[in-house]
DNA sequence: GTTGTTTCCGAAACCGGTTTCGGCAAGCGA
DNA sequence: TCGCTTGCCGAAACCGGTTTCGGAAACAAC
């Protein structure tokens, strides 16, 4: 791509905008055939049809790669207060920028404050013709993002899966699989009592993680105990809160999964606060590898999520599913990968000692 | 611009399209004036801008089909292995792509390994009509992407300034105050030997903030010795590297300025494997405001830039440019805000004593 | 009062693109 | 041969929107 643009200045001296005026001088036509021709009207010769065609495209006319496409995928991030997304974004916008780029390809960005905005937003870019396609960041399980491009037939690619799959072409990451693999692991170096933090309410990978945490409990013949389970916390206070609540129950866990390292830096504080240690008295292991997880103390277990790569793979998905292969033909996986550091080890004290502890402090304090 | 759009799906429902003729009939304006209202033109006053945005808002009036220009913005990253612009992206890319909105623009994004792709990255976006002007971050002193810009007479606005700005328009943080401020502030508490960790070699804030230290020191009457500053260290690892090496000197400096709080963690770690503590034996202040930083032992005093302020900024700068308003009416800048923490404090001891302390805790490992 | 100066807007030219209308020529039937 | 359709395209009007230019009104300076 690089080879015939040698001086990116000089170039071509950068000619004017190609119109449709241009066309019809250099193909001997009037404007008013060019743009009858360049929109397929009917009235219109095949020959005459292909010749202007091939001359607009030659010339780099932009209403010419319009009608075929504005080679432009399209994102609308919705970055609210506590925006978990927030950490891995540049790797992502680099995976996926470059991929496009390797076709020649750009992103058209925008962001949102809410669900609504971001709605009106791609409605906006697709009646501006600012893409050709979206990737949809964070889906739910119900996401009216899907059901508005279904609606105008604008070709879409899900970064996470969804809860009614038809139509749908996605990547995503076996959440589910890590949570499972963290509760074997949890359970193979001795832990009786593990815990559950969730992600956001909503999202499809919330249902998939928690559903991956249940399932693996079971695997190992460990109860489900929703008093040692919170659906929800995905910032630091909330992780903070819900550790609060968790380890003064009947039957505290001596150890934790967490679907996102957020909520997991929130337990390390309400840990702290109870006197404890994380890595000792409490082992955690999360899921998607911020680098605040590698500065905390101690050092957080994560399952770390190729950010980079999964931009990658969606724009090339995206891209072919605008050239029209179908949805069911696009459909991608893969698993994230466990990056072992301090948060977790054998438990030091059995679910009981651990309350015993817990309450000696609590009365202390 | 939500009001008379409550459904985004159903669209083209209203029968007939709004033009600004309507309006301006509706309005007893010429069509003119109502264009110029809607892209903010400066000689719209604001009474009647309101109006006609109003009533627009109110008829329903889709902000499309626009001719000659593709009300984009463009944005060319540069994203390397340890890139120290990537935990302000996401706030950065909000404010931009916020401020855009606001004005119905969009944001073309494309990332490049080096510099020399950012350029043909830059042309090839130029050439494809993509965008009508670029934001640059990340200036250096001379910056081939300025040259390229103004040779094909594309606009753009610097996010920082740059060594010869004729034709420049920019926004930028005083950094040079920052450490300035920083310097003073040390001195103020007791510090006596202050020494420097710089930023990454030929951006440009690298050589005002580096001024900033200079000048500060002069101002204080302390002396500028090479022995304790260290030009270039961007990373954990420089600047545990750069660490080691000021703190072994004949006189090691009881406090340090960074010009990025990465370089500033990696003096943690030096100051940490000296057996040092950072806020008690070596005061540390540094610029940036990463998240990192409040999650560090002890949490890093630094000053903090508000990124989001700064991308809205520039958006709106780079409108203006676009719109044929002068490059010398377009410089705006701002001071970043010292972030109180934990980092920085009272000397515990002389660089003398601290020099002694070091080479016994050298001698017994 | 007189003379700038600035603010704000209308008139009209202009631009890229679409659509209407009509006409030429080829084909075709009688 | 003539008349009539039909395919194909040009000329020009038209459309939504932008930009230039100039001038009225308000204001300030002298």
């Amino acid at each position: 791509m690089l080879a015939d643009a040698p001086d990116p200045v000089r170039g071509d001296a950068r000619t004017v905008r190609v119109t449709i005026n241009h066309l019809a001088d250099a193909l001997g036509l009037s404007k008013g055939t060019v743009s009858r021709a360049l929109n397929g009207y009917p009235d219109i010769s095949e020959i005459t049809r292909h010749r202007v065609v091939r001359m607009a495209e030659r010339m780099g006319h932009a209403q010419a790669i319009r009608t075929g496409r504005v080679r432009a995928l399209g994102i609308v991030l919705q970055i609210g207060e506590h925006d978990a997304q927030r950490p891995f974004l540049a790797e992502f916008l680099a995976g996926l920028t470059a991929a496009a780029s390797a076709e020649s390809w750009t992103l058209t960005l925008a962001t949102a404050p809410t669900e609504a905005e971001a709605l009106v937003t791609m409605r906006r870019l697709i009646d501006e013709r600012k893409t050709d396609g979206f990737i949809l960041p964070r889906t739910k399980v119900d996401d009216p993002r899907i059901a508005l491009l279904r609606a105008l037939d604008v070709p879409f690619v899900l970064w996470g899966r969804t809860g009614d799959p038809t139509g749908c072409a996605w990547f995503d990451i076996l959440g589910e699989d890590a949570m499972g693999e963290a509760v074997m692991r949890l359970q193979d170096i001795g832990h009786r009592r593990i815990g559950y933090l969730g992600g956001g309410r909503g999202f499809n990978y919330s249902v998939l993680r928690h559903e991956g945490y249940r399932s693996a409990l079971e695997a190992v013949g460990l109860d489900y105990d929703p008093e040692i389970v919170c659906e929800s916390a995905v910032t630091v206070e909330e992780g903070a809160a819900a550790g609060r609540r968790l380890l003064a129950g009947p039957r505290p866990p001596t150890a934790l999964v967490c679907a996102t390292d957020m909520g997991a830096l929130g337990l390390y504080r309400a840990v702290a606060e109870a006197g404890l240690e994380v890595g000792r008295d409490v082992s955690v292991i999360a899921y998607d590898g911020i680098p605040e997880g590698a500065y905390a103390t101690p050092q957080l277990t994560t399952f770390e999520v190729d950010s980079r790569e999964a931009g990658a793979r969606l724009a090339q998905l995206l891209i072919r599913r605008i050239r029209g292969e179908a949805p069911e033909d696009l459909r991608e996986t893969a698993h994230a990968r466990l990056r072992l550091r301090a948060s977790d080890g054998p438990p030091a004290m059995t679910s009981e000692d651990l309350r015993e502890r817990l309450s000696r402090s609590t009365t202390r304090v």
